[in-house]
DNA sequence: TTCGGATATCGATGAACTTCGATACAGAGT
DNA sequence: ACTCTGTATCGAAGTTCATCGATATCCGAA
């Protein structure tokens, strides 16, 4: 269980949450779902903190022992966040030595704010 | 209290989110607090197919009696969801005759969807 | 004024979530 | 092999949340 190759639990990123704005025609329940999702996991003041951090820091990159102190909570609090935001598609993990460094998915926060565009649709 | 002017509890939606999107530099506690607060409001499958529906109603508009039946959820229910959506900031209210008739507030999506965008900071 | 229909609020219940301390695990150095 | 350090997982405690039935409120019609 030590490798496993990280089955998310969210189905393939790009598949059902593709295309159709949230405002030109009602949505379907599982689309709702799907993007209820990944909202949830951006929706908590310190994850959102988390993915600024890493985008912003140097290299686009950090680990867990400088996201520690910033968010002022304790590591297992933290990293437990980070699995949050892995599984929603929004990080990603790499593992250098003891370290391990959490970056951003490129497309992953453009494609939501695709989605809550309104004058994409109208 | 039947015309009280709708004292929002989440202060004036473009004050303390307006410019810096995620992606350009760590974000304060309060603006994540604030966004949290919004992306909570939308990270529900229920409410965004309200918010949806709502948008893709005739006239952009739609009472509560159009909207209990496409969620299939009790009729407190989908007002309570209304409500949330309301203090977030979404939608607005218009009593008319018996009938309460809910539409998008035009720039709040926009806004979110803007704050998300990595393109825009990089 | 009384009735009926549309909506909002209340109180309760069960599930999900955030957080922590304790602990397990993995890699690097001695 | 042993230890130290960084990280992940586990179990528990407290809080928040979604949902419902019952009830209150509001408004138009008779």
């Amino acid at each position: 269980m030590t490798t496993t190759p990280q089955l998310l639990p969210m189905a393939e990123p790009a598949a059902a949450m593709c295309c159709a704005p949230l405002t030109r025609e009602a949505i379907a329940a599982d689309q709702a779902d799907l993007l209820a999702r990944k909202l949830k996991a951006l929706a908590d003041p310190t994850r959102l903190r988390l993915v600024s951090i890493v985008a912003a820091s140097d290299g686009e990159e950090a680990c867990v022992c400088d996201l520690i102190e910033p968010v002022g909570l304790s590591q297992p609090t933290v990293s437990h966040h980070l699995k949050i935001l892995m599984e929603a598609g929004f990080l990603t993990r790499s593992k250098r030595g003891t370290w391990a460094y959490y970056r951003l998915v490129p497309g992953a926060l453009g494609e939501l704010s695709h989605l809550l565009d309104v004058t994409a649709s109208r």
